[in-house]
DNA sequence: AATAAATAGATGTATATACACGTAAAAATA
DNA sequence: TATTTTTACGTGTATATACATCTATTTATT
């Protein structure tokens, strides 16, 4: 073997053993075994693994591309929709972190490029002056109902499953999540 | 209602209406409507989605948290084990790239961390002088196997469904990926 | 009431993501 | 062969993630 330089990993360009593609644009693919290159999995629920976090890459990538059109980012939208989940009330950052898909997104930044915006306004609390309270604009209660309209729509588009597979993937997904590990401390 | 300073969103620390926890080591709640304190869904399929994403987060976290312990990300871990799947056979970018789970991400930059810290090394390609070839080193390999016992241990832990639940698992997610949308251009 | 502990959220840092663009090299075409 | 197109991959930017730390408050304890 050539140590320097190496052996290189020459093919055609665009393409591998399962056909003809574009690494960037790469969010077409169904198959696992396509998507990842990768056949042989230890079990399962190993592989089950893999397919959850590239099903949620996918969902996410494709809506994330939609949002564009609204100067979105999906964790942005997901902010503007945990507000609009409580309007008019106003809600402090914290509760609008527990309500977060992703716990560790870090909140305040996000809003910090709302506000920006003129989506969301902030304020001191009253009541408790070390919280921040948001408030959803005219301008982010628009920009949100049109965003979220394209949203339901491409959800049901892409999850292209019955109510019942979807129902019962919700129990397995709950099974999966199900361990001894999950006792709150 | 008050405009200035608004009403707040006074609650005792650390609570919720689903009980006692924390945000920020918020991963060891079950149920979706507890994670991300929502109980009304459009439909099962809109639910789907989310649970999708709220697993996906859950289960990368839990993983990244663990390879902490060997100073790795979940991202470079994939790359690694990429490399190992081919090894000793090196390959180039653009086929670790294909190989990702998350397609958008920036293998270079990845590659630049794995080589500062000596776990992987980069030349040039003889035969085709764009390509960067990179290749496991030892310091690399010993990192990984390690890993690699622990990641499988956790996964088989945490995923805590049956074989026979996880094909059904995989069967519904790649069936949640096939819509007439996906037809690769 | 005075002090200690806990909480909310802003902010700093390293890494990753998403995307655009530049450069060098190879492949395709004229 | 000369020119154009495509490809590989490095790099720049804005945003997000993961985590630690700091300050101002509030709550709990003494």
């Amino acid at each position: 073997m050539i140590a320097q330089g190496g052996v290189g990993t020459h093919h055609r360009p665009g393409e591998n053993k399962f056909g003809k593609f574009n690494v960037y644009t790469y969010i077409c693919v169904v198959k696992l075994e396509q998507a990842i290159q990768s056949t042989k999995f230890k079990s399962e629920v190993q592989k089950a693994g893999l397919n959850i976090l590239y099903t949620a890459w996918w969902l996410k990538t494709v809506i994330s591309k939609e949002l564009k059109e609204f100067g979105l980012t999906h964790e942005q939208y997901n902010v503007l929709r945990i507000l609009k989940g409580k309007y008019p009330e106003q809600m402090c950052v914290r509760d609008i972190a527990c309500r977060m898909i992703e716990k560790s997104s870090n909140v305040p930044r996000i809003i910090d490029r709302l506000e920006l915006k003129k989506l969301v306004k902030r304020s001191t609390s009253a009541i408790d002056k070390r919280e921040t309270v948001i408030t959803l604009t005219q301008g982010g209660i628009s920009i949100l109902d049109a965003s979220t309209v394209m949203v339901n729509n491409i959800t049901d588009e892409m999850l292209a499953i019955t109510e019942k597979d979807a129902g019962h993937l919700n129990q397995l997904l709950e099974k999966v999540r199900t361990t001894e590990k999950n006792i709150v401390p």
